[in-house]
RNA sequence: GGCGCGGUGGCAGAGUGGUCAUGCAGCUGACUGCAACUCAGUGUACGCCGGUUCGAUUCCGACCCGCGCCU
């Protein structure tokens, strides 16, 4: 419904906000203190926070801290449950709409860029994953190996098979499914979402957004905010929250949940194959790793206002600097328009 | 002081008289239902000085440094 209104209208939609930014860029921080000065209300972007039991490794907000300011979509699934980019959409889909129903701002806040693209993009009519498929693909594909079932897309859909990589196991995987589940190739299921729309709809047609995203000035100070945060991880007993979930004997590494950074390789050291240095050195790593490809993202990521984080200053001064300018670039939206004064 | 072994890119670690080791890190990038995933691209490296040679990281000599042993 809300949907039928034409883009020049668009000033009358709703607003939303967006916040993003890399891992350990102070986002929470940003979305809390922004609660007191808007009406806004929170939904976690977050595809590790979404797990229960999940909370040091994850950087999650403290269970305080989320007595006082709710996160939507944080604690909702179990680690042993998959939860995909589509399951959030939809749930941040239904999520905005309340917040807008009770007249307030939702606001998405976290670093889990495919999430956001989804809201974004849309998403196409594409079948769910099914794990009998994935199963037998993989046992394939350790027989015969990627590039032959590279092949073998290439000719049901060179399309596709043309944008990957013979070695991108993931996506040969995906696509060789869409193809056993539809019969149909993901390309032309691709195209169709252009022509006759999407089953999940880019949330444009229905809110007036503002994008702003936390952007670190300095990419070695941001490397040193990640290895102290990993650290104060270890100091506040990561160790146990995994050991728990360790000894629940149902898990295992190749889940979803357990393959987020740190998670893993804490793993690995209660399996005993690696020491617990390593630990610490290879979960700082990854860290790093997941900043840059959060980076790589926001480089590209189109109608984005950049709040520009300098760790030169203070960790308080430079969360109040950036509370001031992403309230000024709110202003300049629509926002402070439709909601306040 | 003597003898032995070794000094290879940020780190680890092969090797060769004349195109590339490789792995990790770093950097860059890709990404439509696992995304904190997965994948790709990316380096004027051979301790120092001389010699042999058309050509030396590779062979020879001196020197410096490290390790071990001996007196």
């Amino acid at each position: 419904m809300m949907s039928v209104m034409s883009s020049s209208l668009t000033d009358s939609l709703p607003p939303a906000i967006f916040l993003m930014g890399p891992t350990a860029s102070g986002k929470t921080d940003l979305a809390v203190a922004l609660r007191k000065h808007l009406p806004v209300e929170l939904i976690g972007v977050d595809s590790s926070q979404v797990y229960r039991g999940m909370d040091i490794g994850s950087a999650k907000p403290t269970r305080e801290l989320l007595e006082q300011v709710p996160h939507r979509l944080i604690n909702i699934r179990d680690p042993s449950e998959a939860y995909s980019a589509a399951d959030f959409a939809q749930d941040a889909r239904k999520e905005m709409e309340g917040i807008t129903r009770q007249g307030r701002i939702p606001l998405l806040v976290g670093g889990t860029m495919l999430y956001f693209k989804a809201l974004l993009d849309g998403l196409a009519d594409n079948p769910p994953s099914d794990l009998k498929i994935r199963k037998k693909i993989e046992a394939d594909a350790r027989e015969k190996g990627w590039p032959y079932l590279h092949a073998q897309l290439a000719e049901i859909d060179p399309e596709s098979a043309g944008a990957l990589h013979p070695n991108h196991s993931q996506r040969i995987q995906r696509a060789l499914e869409i193809f056993q589940i539809t019969g149909k190739p993901l390309s032309l299921i691709k195209r169709n979402q252009q022509e006759k729309g999407s089953l999940i709809e880019s949330i444009l047609n229905d809110y007036k957004l503002v994008q702003v995203a936390l952007i670190p000035l300095d990419r070695l100070c941001l490397h040193q905010c990640i290895e102290r945060r990993f650290k104060s991880m270890l100091d506040a007993d990561f160790e146990s929250e995994v050991q728990m979930l360790y000894e629940r004997g149902d898990l295992h590494p190749d889940l979803s949940s357990l393959r987020a950074v740190g998670y893993k390789q804490m793993w690995r050291y209660l399996s005993g194959d690696i020491s617990y240095d390593e630990v610490y050195r290879l979960g700082v790593i990854a860290t790093r790793q997941l900043a840059k490809r959060q980076l790589t993202w926001l480089k590209k990521w189109p109608d984005l206002h950049q709040i520009h984080i300098n760790y030169a200053d203070e960790k308080k001064i430079s969360s109040e600097k950036a509370l001031v300018e992403c309230l000024k670039i709110l202003k300049n939206s629509c926002v402070y328009r439709n909601i306040s004064q």
